[in-house]
DNA sequence: TGTCATGTGTCATACATAGGACACACTTAT
DNA sequence: ATAAGTGTGTCCTATGTATGACACATGACA
């Protein structure tokens, strides 16, 4: 599923329960044109900025990383984090590539509890 | 130090050995102008594009994980692994932050001996 | 002393990014 | 039936990104 599509289905599942979620209430609440929000929910412009579209995860409760994923882009964060120590992630990361979600699961707990 | 002044350095340092390292010689093999390699090199404008950037890293031995972070950017091929498992990398990554390089060095070593 | 190479200044360009403004046709509630 | 709300089409714009082309002054060198 494209992001275009996905949040297009999202904001109308919430629609369908409460009437605030039109295109012209979410894009004045994310601080956009109507017409915009219309155009990137269709796809015919490019997913917008991340701020954007962390505003539009706030509103329709979806996982920040998940839609700037969709949309292309990686948490500026997160960017920044790998930056700071680039050849110890660049190693980590692509170590990682192959391995399966729950081992990777497992590091971050072990991190989590201080294992290390 | 600066993405702009750490080439000029690494790259005056390679042509008081060797003589094709001139702007003009080092700008053709990465195939760019030499009055654009000049630019880059004092900050005059903003740091290449991803791919001239590793021409660069390869043409002056350096590393392009380091090279693409000092230019303010992340290794696209990272990006795409992150991209592929948002939720799990973003967790994972954030979790890392603060742990010291050691920690992270032997989680690395670790996955690819295969302790998982 | 002329030739060649060196770094650089100036100007221009092509395309992408990130939206805003406004009008219009259709539906829905009153 | 009329007012309000809905989604969308069209047009416009500002800023950033990523370079290229060319000329020019200086210094090395044969």
């Amino acid at each position: 599923m494209t992001f275009s599509s996905y949040i297009r289905q999202s904001r109308e599942g919430l629609k369908a329960q409460d009437r605030r979620f039109s295109v012209r209430q979410v894009a004045q609440r994310i601080g956009v044109e109507p017409a915009y929000l219309s155009k990137i929910e269709r796809g015919d412009v490019a997913p917008p900025s991340e701020g954007k579209i962390r505003a539009l995860a706030e509103e329709l409760n979806e996982d920040p990383d998940v839609l700037l994923a969709m949309a292309g882009k990686v948490s500026s964060d997160l960017l920044a984090i790998i930056r700071k120590r680039p050849k110890l992630f660049a190693e980590l990361i692509r170590d990682l590539k192959s391995m399966p979600d729950h081992a990777i699961l497992r590091i971050a707990r072990d991190v989590r509890d201080g294992d290390w």
